[in-house]
DNA sequence: TCTAGAATTGTTAGCGCTACCACTCGCGCT
DNA sequence: AGCGCGAGTGGTAGCGCTAACAATTCTAGA
């Protein structure tokens, strides 16, 4: 509960009344309660109120008490700005998504959460909508606020951008797409095997005419890189057999553009025999469509996703896909920096979670 | 592009060298730039970098220049921890939501960083999980921030809480629930009046015995709200009909919760002709696996849900449900988050964004 | 030519906190 | 008695920036 009644004469826990006639208490209400009131309220230095709060471990207990009682007497919240500015540490980390309504990211940001907040820390969260540019001006951005760690998804950036990232002198941790040359620390997965395993899976399972769907938009290199795996393992399990890919441009990745690349298909590849989404979105939109239709998955047509979303295994019947680590992705992520950050280990971390082929019904 | 190489002797755009004898301008390398060094490399005061920052207006052209040129140069990134203090602003919004995994409130924040971050406002997030104790705590830390607006989901607070919210003296609008009593301002739509159409369209359809499932957390003000509407709207429309409710309890808004919910209901209300869910989520689930297990739906169980996800006009049947204006509520709120900022418009806004039914097939 | 007023730039004094170091005790030891 | 030591506390000096005001230049009349 917190007061911010009159405080002049008032009594500390162990009796000693407080400096009647020091400096005064009382002050025009605009005025924020810094940590010198709450210091002279408490008949202790600046110093001692800001050791009980960041290390209470070196302050007596009767000392101790005594600042407690000023703190909620006084309804005192520190200024960590501040606290930034002095000690040049934010408490802070900044991640950057491609956009906050995908679940994916949602998930990962959850994970990162999860991880942070108890330890004390605070998410800054912005994102670039899948633009490289964007995503400059938003580390430009963050970097004022001196973050003490950042999270950032994907590993293309400007060239700028690197820059800052590198000069930053914080601990970066990349996500989702794997690469050679992180700029700090890596979490994430092999795009590339986990297509080449669906395409091994339906290839396995007897499905000569596979075409690939999904929105290749210029800055998900994410999603461009699926493309190019498939491309390279159709040409491996299928010599001779064409490459087939639907791509929906920079239209949104929702149910609807599902049924926008199944008509596609249907009309620009009917000999297709597995339709391969680059997401489980795109592959329920058009499961759920074509059983509208009356076509019968996967016996006219089957259908396979990316990600495994609930979803996945829900629907009618249930979707094949690749299960991708996506809270890990976040909770590794945020473990990785919290130790780079106190300085334990000093050496980058490359961390690869992996995926797993989920064979279902539709494929 | 951004160069941090040496910089003694470096001549300025209009040609006048940067005082060769002053302050040194080589540092050691953990040092990092600031405001003076710019100042000093482009030989006018820090004031005027200050200004050529915030108000280029109030500087003239060939000032400027230099100014641009020696940030450049230096790869200059400013501090905003400082500039916070020194300015008692933090261009920070601080927002608070259940969960970052729930696709409604994703939304939302979506469309509070569409408005906000061109604005120049940074957004920093906190997930509570519905608990109202780590609300307090989300809250009591984002305030160290000073943050210059909150957004907060929800109107039912601790009473520490509330208090922090209300001496914080920056503008606060609460979301989702309607109340009369906001904190400040408030967006959202009526949850009853919401429930109140729905179960009023279904008993126009004729169904007689409808049961409501969700999950009824404590912290969750709002489902709480929607099953107490429920049980209010059947004694009115339906007077001597049992109010049936499911109550899932603390588990997750899941797919497989509402397979569970359907479960229960079959077994615990078998008299149930219509089933209605509290998220789309559960119902969607419901929807799928009675549709698996052969039953019809609405023939032998109509089904309805709550938010209008993407999902449920695309299941077979489509799905009854309720639309919830969610990037509505982000973007209102940020709108009103920045008028207040500026201080045009000192009063506090109370804005029903409503709700539409979306009568489909499936009741 | 002179001057009020606008435009531009500089000076001063913090914002609220913490790093760093110095100081005071009380204690046990030589 | 004198000393070292650790626990507890206080004093000083900024962290990097901007508000507020002062000073300087420039401009357009009178």
């Amino acid at each position: 509960m917190i007061e911010t009644a009159s405080v002049m004469g008032a009594t500390a826990p162990d009796g000693r009344s407080t400096s009647p006639g020091g400096p005064a208490l009382t002050r025009r209400a605009t005025r924020t309660i810094t940590l010198n009131d709450v210091a002279s309220l408490a008949n202790v230095s600046p110093q001692t109120v800001s050791r009980a709060l960041r290390a209470p471990e070196l302050v007596s207990e009767r000392t101790l008490e005594r600042v407690r009682w000023a703190i909620s007497t006084t309804g005192y919240v520190p200024n960590l700005a501040a606290s930034n500015l002095a000690s040049n540490r934010s408490r802070t980390i900044a991640a950057i998504i491609p956009t906050i309504s995908a679940s994916v990211f949602a998930d990962a940001l959850h994970g990162l959460d999860a991880v942070l907040t108890p330890a004390g820390y605070q998410l800054f969260i912005g994102s670039t909508d899948y633009d490289l540019e964007h995503e400059e001006n938003l580390i430009r951005a963050f970097m004022g606020r001196r973050p003490d760690g950042m999270f950032i998804v994907g590993t293309k950036h400007t060239a700028a951008a690197t820059m800052l990232l590198k000069n930053a002198r914080i601990p970066v941790v990349e996500a989702w797409n794997w690469t050679d040359e992180p700029i700090d620390s890596l979490v994430g997965f092999s795009n590339h095997d986990a297509i080449e395993a669906i395409v091994e899976y339906v290839v396995g399972k007897g499905y000569t005419h596979p075409t690939f769907a999904g929105s290749f938009r210029p800055g998900d290199s994410r999603a461009v890189d699926r493309q190019q795996s498939f491309a390279r393992s159709v040409q491996r399990l299928l010599p001779g057999e064409k490459v087939r890919v639907i791509d929906s441009g920079t239209s949104s990745v929702d149910l609807e553009t599902g049924i926008a690349l199944l008509d596609r298909t249907l009309a620009e590849a009917p000999e297709t025999d597995v339709l391969m989404f680059a997401s489980d979105v795109f592959a329920a939109g058009a499961l759920l469509e074509a059983r509208r239709r009356g076509m019968s998955v996967p016996g006219d047509l089957a259908i396979t996703g990316f990600g495994d979303f609930e979803m996945a295994r829900h629907l009618v019947p249930t979707l094949t896909t690749v299960s991708v680590p996506n809270r890990e992705i976040g909770t590794s992520a945020g473990r990785i920096l919290l130790q780079r950050m106190v300085g334990d280990t000093a050496d980058p971390e490359l961390l690869d979670l992996g995926f797993e082929l989920m064979p279902r019904e539709s494929a």
